[in-house]
DNA sequence: CTATTTGCAAACCCTTTGCAAAAAT
DNA sequence: ATTTTTGCAAAGGGTTTGCAAATAG
């Protein structure tokens, strides 16, 4: 709670409830979509409204604070974790697993910068299943 | 053209001049959009709409004969080259450019695969730059 | 007090769908 | 002759926008 006061005091951005609730949620839950987020915040929060996320979501990537994730579903996925990793992505629940960078990536992602003489601002490696642990529990 | 027929053929998909066109742009044009394709076709079969182009991509994705790109800019990207390649899109002009995986990507996939125990039916990797040689040519 | 943010509703844009007419095999 | 495909128009679904009222600093 102290942490998102200080997150948006250095972004120099108002700390609405909104803007809490939703930093909040997002760093409980793996990877909301914007639906997740209002259905969610909802509960405490009923007056809240599905532009205010997407416009704080939109603030919040702009600040760096929040990544989007595309699984393909048609619905964009957010994650405050901004730490290098890549995503598995399950074809068939549509759960998301995040792993973490390794050397193998740091490694390639440096090869491919000199060899072709770009700056690569973002290496976005999006492993797809077609099952997962999680569907497999349901199932 | 031969080949369109051929490859249709195979995919028990029957040989409309609209597929054919499709098919040709896709194999002409780097990385068309839904509204890409649409507009250039027009110019040769002013009848075709945009509901038959939507239609058949599908069904080329289904048979696996086109891929879809997604560069974050809203609009998917189709892509008739199946072989195993990453994307380089630039968030400047929103191009795209394809390079080749390689022995590293090959042997990243396979260790993550007995690693997690997981069977990838999909490694996507996308590099974003922040401009790259289409648009330094522009400004 | 000023600038930002909220919430509502309408607008937007890309994509999908239903269906009758047309075309392919 | 049968089945697929087309083209149209309407609907769908996620996202964005304009604006007045509310709120944060």
């Amino acid at each position: 709670m102290h942490n998102f006061l200080n997150l948006l005091k250095e972004k120099e951005l108002k700390a609405t409830p909104q803007r809490i609730a939703i930093l909040k949620e997002l760093s409980q839950k793996r990877h909301p979509s914007m639906d997740d987020l209002y259905e969610t915040i909802k509960h405490e929060n009923p007056s809240i409204s599905l532009a205010t996320i997407y416009k704080n979501i939109g603030t919040l990537k702009e600040k760096g604070v929040v990544i989007e994730v595309n699984t393909s579903d048609g619905k964009m996925r957010y994650d405050i974790d901004s730490s290098p990793h890549i995503h598995i992505v399950c074809k068939n629940c549509h759960s998301i697993e995040d792993m973490d960078y390794n050397e193998y990536l740091f490694d390639y992602q440096e090869k491919l910068e000199k060899s072709r003489d770009i700056k690569i601002e973002k290496l976005e490696v999006i492993a797809t299943v077609n099952s997962c642990k999680f569907c497999k529990n349901i199932e």
